[in-house]
Parts: structure tokens; sequence; C-alpha cells
DNA sequence: TTTATATATGAATATATATTCACATATTCA
DNA sequence: TGAATATGTGAATATATATTCATATATAAA
């Protein structure tokens, strides 16, 4: 790929300022993985609706309209990304938002759909 | 799904009040749609290049290891969303960011992934 | 202790999608 | 016109992942 392009055309100044100018890969990884987390409607769903009010599974499952199944693997996934916190009542488990950092990106989210 | 829950453990209230407080469906779906747009490392990468300064295909080919082809589907996407735009000059197509809304997306983004 | 219920999770399935490959298109230049 | 080059794109492939199903775990209540 490397050499291909050494023959072809490429603005090398351009790329090179570019290059440097540019975030390391590692965190740009990290950007498109937080946005893949936000990037499925039920994950999306569940977050919003933890920013209004702390829900247990069974509510969230009711609210989305998911199974309880499909609604705690996903949680398990907002959990792995400190995105949600929770609280066991007996046996019912209370899920709420880690913190408002996430709203603000939705937001901004909703911002953009909203255009 | 529905009359399961009927029978389980559900707070009403807590579901109605969250219900009519959401966003319609429609908006979640597409505050999604956005956000699956920038889960991704290749397109965050060329929006970020493109942050910088305007760049050809090869240029960005160059700048972030991948194949022409790779970038030029990634650039087909981005432009569907109305998130890159181009202009051509001979045989070279130059793209650069439709705005700078995205870009305040992905600060946000990456804001979190430093955290 | 037995039963019922709320949640969690592994495996399977179905679906989405990123990349590659081959080829098409468009433009420049000899 | 014909060759070279930059980009675009359809099909195939490989991989990721959302949901379902079956089952496990934990807690409460009978």
């Amino acid at each position: 790929m490397k050499d291909v392009c050494e023959i072809e055309y490429v603005n090398k100044e351009a790329v090179e300022e570019v290059k440097s100018k540019m975030l390391d890969d590692a965190t740009l990884l990290k950007v498109a993985e937080i946005f893949k987390i936000l990037g499925d409607s039920t994950r999306v769903k569940i977050l919003c609706a933890l920013a209004k009010r702390e829900l247990c599974v069974c509510d969230l499952s009711a609210l989305i309209n998911i199974s309880h199944s499909a609604v705690s693997h996903q949680l398990r996934i907002l959990r792995a990304y400190n995105l949600v916190k929770f609280r066991k009542e007996g046996k019912v488990v209370y899920y709420s938002l880690a913190d408002e950092h996430v709203i603000k990106l939705i937001e901004m989210g909703i911002e953009h759909a909203k255009e």
C-alpha cells in the first residue's frame, strides 16, 4: 500500500503537515469506540431514559419495548464503559447514569439529528 | 413481550413519566445513526484529518494507511450524511468538512476518550 | 425448603458492515 | 486517439454485533 502511494499523486507536505497535527491512533480509536457505543438505538434509548430518572431492568424493558435479556445485554455493555451505574434493592436492580458527561454528548447528537 | 410485563414488576408511573418526557423514536434513531457514522476509526481519522486541511483521496489513503478503495467507500458514506463536501480539480477530488458541527461532536468524544 | 421472580449470561443466529478485489469511469497528457 | 492515473463502485468475504433462547443466579415470599 505504502509503496504504491509513492508513485501516485500525493501531496506529501500536506500529508506530513496533517499527520504531525493529528492525534495518535490510539486516541482516535478510543473516540470511535465511545461513538460506537452511542451508535445503537437501544443503547441511546436506555441512556436517554436514565437521564430522566433511575429505572430498573424491567422498567426499561417495558419502556423501550424490548426483551429483558436484550436490555440486560446492553446494560452490560454500558456498564463495561462506565456509562451507567446501578444499585440493588432486593431482587430489583436500579440503573442510572454514571455521570452527566454522556448526556452532553447525546444532546449534541440530538441537535445534529434535529437539523 | 408487552403482556408478559403486565404481570411482572414494573413501576408504571415511572415508565409513563419517562415515556412522556422522552424524545420520539424517530429522533432517537437518527441520533444513534449519526453516532454510528462516527463509531468507526477510519471515518474518525478521515474527519479529523479534514478538520486540519482539505485533502484528496490519495492523501487520505497515504495518511491513514488504507487502500484508496476503502477510503472512497467511507467517503461515500460521509458524503451521504453531508459530513464532507468536495470539489474536483482535474482528476483529483479534494474533500473537506461540510461544516464545523461534526468537529464539535468529535472534540467531545476526544474529551471523553482522554479522561 | 420450595416456589416465584428479577436479572444475568453463554451459545446460537441473524444481520450489518468494513475491507478487498476487480472493474468502471473520468480526466489529463503524449 | 490511446495510455496513464485518480477516483468510484458492485460483489464477495470476513468480521462484528444485536437479539433470542435456554438456562443460571440471587433474592423474596410462602
